[in-house]
DNA sequence: GTGAAGTATTGAAACGTGTCAAGTGTCCTC
DNA sequence: GAGGACACTTGACACGTTTCAATACTTCAC
């Protein structure tokens, strides 16, 4: 009867290769697979002969463990996902670098996506995620709501926010204080004299542009009455080289004309400088730019850019030890880790800046 | 006596929150795992009110599966690892965009890390890549042999080799000529009159940088004794704009000077440019400049990038389609995807480029 | 020679899922 | 009302690992 029962695996399931076994590296090694889980995870309880021997047995099977079952069983797992806006944005990229940089050398693996700043593709990430069951997320969320942070909070998913404060203290966070950013860069225009500027901001659903907008306007007030100036602000679709210089046209129609633009970040602002390049504008004589982010390609232009300088590597490190303690720190406490944005003044807005930061 | 053996969970392990599993919505909507089981893989085998009775379960309940034990029970992994040189070279990332666009649409998730051009870091992130037991590998390989590509091979693994083409048959590939794509670089500084041509090479271990500068060789083979030139090479330690930077000291000491750069890809020649600047040699009077990967970033430089243009996100796109089949046709065959460089003249090269090419 | 104390190994259970042979109805036909 | 055909549902098993109570084997002291 019950032999019957007695599964016969179909031909056409034979794979070309299948992977090596526990059993298969105990029948090598002539012990039990408990025995070679041992040799795995607890070495030093084994006798040193029996070590060697499955430790050879290992080896010439060409053993790899499978990680889904040792999850399955108990096991901690080995990924962490990481969720950013753009991956095409060097600032992400470095971010994810830093990150990489802590969780590869603690055995982690690191899973990428973009949303692109859509709530859809967000969710379907996040929700492959779990699937997967990864041991922590890094976020960059989309949208005003953290509702998908919070889900993943509740089903006991530890998760850091990335660049992104946390309401109370329900989540780890690594944030730079965007609103004293777009003060900075609004302030240094001010000082410079200029009364008109444009400000090319991307869609305000991104909390970073809601945010640099709040410090830009802040600046506006903070002047004396008898030193008005306006701000003008011209939202744009997204944060983008095509946007930032499609923008251009506009800048140009305004009246009056600005003489200066403030951007929320530099590629916006990179795209901007080649649409002024493209119309003959001179910057910063006729028109001073100022970008968000520092990335490396702006020092490099000519006029090389004016920015607010991000500690994006250290954000994605600082990102992944906090995640790391939460990991495994029992009385981990939520902290909110804060970078202050810092202003590298160059010849996009000041025509013989001497740089005022190395690099 | 086998009650006794009734494993008894200690305190210590009772987490905050456990996942619900396929038995607790079985439980919810009255019915038994198996059923749940085929609303989830094959919903038309089962009657609609029950259907609609476990689906409603499974949203109360907050049910998410478990990758692990789906994947384990004998179905297929949802992963794909992608291993990169590096990830801050935007070259790289496009190329993850193109074939995140493809692989995330059929429901994979993407396992991204840069082995930074070491061997041990290649070898110990594919290492994890098995452990997951990913679906297929999309590979930049790191050094001259294919060790570690063909070691996935053997195991089963389906693996495309990024940017880098099979010996025989033995992968599926997609590259670009460099070969051709390097004798552009140099033909073009030739044709321009030059005769002195410094050479800012990454390591040799890099294949990439193999066939550029074989490339470059062959177009100074091919000049008429009459014109013959010189190619003088310039090894570097990485592929950065730090090192591009440096090589500028090494440039200016070369006698005769050069009157002409060519760079093995485009972050070394926006280093050698920035370096330039520093010290107001004028680009492309005194010294022409070329690099290669064609990066957004040098096409807004002033003087603009001299490039040879490579279709990244095609790339990446080509290599996740190749992987595709691999995994979903059972007569697959191998096959190499060439694309083409294409030069893309602007003013580091030529004072008054009019593009050669749009955008 | 017996018991105690320690050391090394074993083997079965469990993790969460998909599969499939067997089972339970239900409806139709003769 | 017996039999067959059909439509769903069930429940045990297998995947590969770790864990842990139980066992086997040594050593040592009395």
């Amino acid at each position: 009867m019950s032999s019957t029962r007695k599964r016969v695996p179909p031909a056409s399931e034979t794979k070309p290769w299948v992977s090596v076994t526990v059993r298969e590296v105990a029948k090598a090694a002539g012990v039990s697979t408990g025995t070679v889980s041992n040799v795995l995870n607890r070495p030093d309880i084994v006798a040193d002969a029996t070590r060697e021997r499955v430790l050879r047995a290992v080896e010439s099977t060409g053993f790899i463990r499978n990680t889904q079952a040792y999850q399955l069983r108990g096991g901690r797992s080995q990924a962490v996902g990481v969720v950013v806006l753009d991956v095409s944005n060097p600032f992400f990229t470095e971010m994810f670098r830093g990150a990489e940089g802590c969780l590869q050398a603690e055995g982690y693996v690191l899973m990428l996506g973009s949303t692109d700043d859509s709530v859809d593709r967000e969710a379907r990430f996040v929700r492959a995620l779990e699937e997967h069951r990864v041991q922590g997320v890094l976020i960059t969320p989309v949208g005003a709501d953290l509702d998908v942070a919070q889900a993943l909070r509740t089903r006991g998913v530890p998760t850091v926010l990335l660049d992104r404060k946390a309401a109370a203290d329900e989540f780890c966070s690594v944030t730079v204080d965007d609103v004293h950013g777009g003060e900075l860069a609004a302030t240094h225009l001010f000082d410079l004299g200029h009364r008109h500027v444009a400000f090319v901001n991307g869609p305000t659903t991104i909390r970073q542009c809601r945010d640099r907008r709040q410090g830009a306007r802040k600046a506006v007030r903070a002047l004396a009455k008898s030193e008005a100036a306006e701000l003008v602000e011209l939202p744009v679709g997204a944060l983008t080289v095509r946007h930032g210089e499609a923008a251009v046209e506009r800048i140009m129609a305004l009246v009056p004309r600005p003489t200066a633009v403030m951007c929320a970040n530099d590629l916006l602002a990179l795209g901007v400088l080649r649409g002024l390049a493209a119309r003959g504008v001179a910057v910063p004589e006729s028109l001073a730019v100022v970008g968000y982010d520092d990335l490396i390609f702006g020092s490099m232009l000519s006029p090389s850019l004016t920015s607010v300088r991000q500690p994006a590597f250290e954000l994605g490190a600082a990102a992944a030890q906090l995640l790391l303690d939460e990991v495994n720190n029992p009385d981990h406490r939520h902290r909110e880790v804060r970078f202050e944005p810092e202003l590298v003044v160059r010849a996009s807005s000041e025509p013989n800046a001497s740089r005022r930061v190395p690099q």
